[in-house]
DNA sequence: GCAGCGTTTGACCATTCGGTCAAACCAAAA
DNA sequence: TTTTGGTTTGACCGAATGGTCAAACGCTGC
């Protein structure tokens, strides 16, 4: 690595244009952020950022790659707690919600760069991919395999459900009249997320067997959309 | 308006350029498409998109005003549905999915324009507050004023519950190995949905009144992060 | 036929983009 | 002191960007 070298500071020069360009692509997107806002935010000449990153585009990976590690580490120390399915849940929903809450530019990253093709951010499926398959055999026992209930639709849901909140905390903000990125309000949406945890599983807990193994899901109240 | 002029086809030139428009900011990002992009996937000269939209941010400016309207319009249909204040919620939810499924490139522009600043998209702004003033007011029966039961919290749990399906379609598919867009996974979407609705508003009303109006709410069997 | 007018075209502009590079810099090893 | 090698700088490149404009086009009413 280029750690330590005998001028200044080189891995911090490395560091500090990272740390640029996470707050600048979290703002503006990949697209709509230049080398020479990165260089300018960072105090730091543009041949740096080539120097030390090699591109724009390696940059960008360099700065996925990192969050990938956090979000992944995060995710695992939230898995291997033990305890009933219940309690394994609100685990792993804590763990994410730390995650969220440390490294809430991630989700806004992610969230830009997503809607266009996941086939040039690897990183982003591996991330996803971990929840989803460690949900998808921990709901394995009270989910049916098929239908609206089936475990892939509640990754969805809750994956969704927790990350909307910090991705839009701006545009909520106005609506609120109050800032959701509060002590206060976050503490209360994650009791919130928690109660949404616990009467989902008290419901899908409650379904009778035949339901949750058989491939027609309970359609009690549900109804199409012609009203 | 510059409409039916003299010459071959005034308004579909400017409607083939918002169309275009349309698909490749959905799946760029503002600043990921060029005028001339946009020009040559309307098949039709650059200059004309400046001669009928004025600039890229007054063309973009006109396409979120087309959702916008289009966006209200379905809202509004199914808010002036009448019936019990769970029939009302699954006509809004039913509006609101069908809203994203006919215009799922709305969900992804808008997703990706919304985490910057809101201040430069009232647009958004004011599409979003006509769904959380109908919600917090329908909702005031069941909901707590304050705390993470508040009819706020639903607002965005239920706005992001059914967003986030559309938004990450691309990213879910490759998880899923699955079509998420396809007609039976759609159906089955909605169904869940449903099925979330249902299950939330059955605990809401089995609330004690007590802990519909205080401000104390209820706690039962949430936990804090430290496991 | 001809004027009038909304539309279309392609050349053109200044600016910014991602990226390169030779030269200068500077602390530590010799 | 001189050499060394990782680091920093500013000038520079071709390509692409958003935007402008005078000229050409083509239909309609006269």
């Amino acid at each position: 690595m280029r750690g330590m070298g005998p001028t200044s500071q080189p891995a911090d020069t490395a560091d500090r244009i990272l740390r640029a360009a996470d707050e600048l692509f979290a703002a503006r997107g990949y697209a709509g952020v230049s080398v020479r806002d990165i260089a300018e935010q960072a105090g730091v000449n543009k041949g740096l950022v080539y120097y030390h990153h090699g591109s724009k585009a390696e940059l960008f990976e360099r700065l996925l790659d990192g969050y990938y590690r956090r979000h992944a580490d995060a995710l695992s120390d939230g898995f291997d707690h033990g305890g009933s399915l219940r309690e394994r849940l609100h685990s792993v929903m804590d763990a994410y919600l730390d995650f969220l809450e440390e490294n809430h530019r991630y989700a806004q990253l992610v969230q830009r760069e997503i809607a266009a093709g996941s086939e040039a951010i690897p990183q982003i499926r591996r991330g996803l991919s971990l929840l989803y398959e460690w949900l998808a055999e921990n709901l394995a026992t009270v989910c049916p395999p098929d239908g609206p209930l089936a475990a892939r639709h509640f990754f969805v849901s809750f994956s969704g459900i927790a990350v909307t909140y910090y991705v839009y905390a701006p545009a909520i903000e106005p609506l609120w009249g109050d800032d959701p990125m509060s002590v206060k309000n976050r503490r209360q949406r994650r009791e919130h997320l928690h109660w949404m945890v616990d009467v989902t599983l008290d419901r899908l807990e409650s379904l009778p067997v035949s339901e949750r193994a058989g491939r027609a899901p309970p359609r009690r109240a549900t109804r199409r959309r012609g009203s």
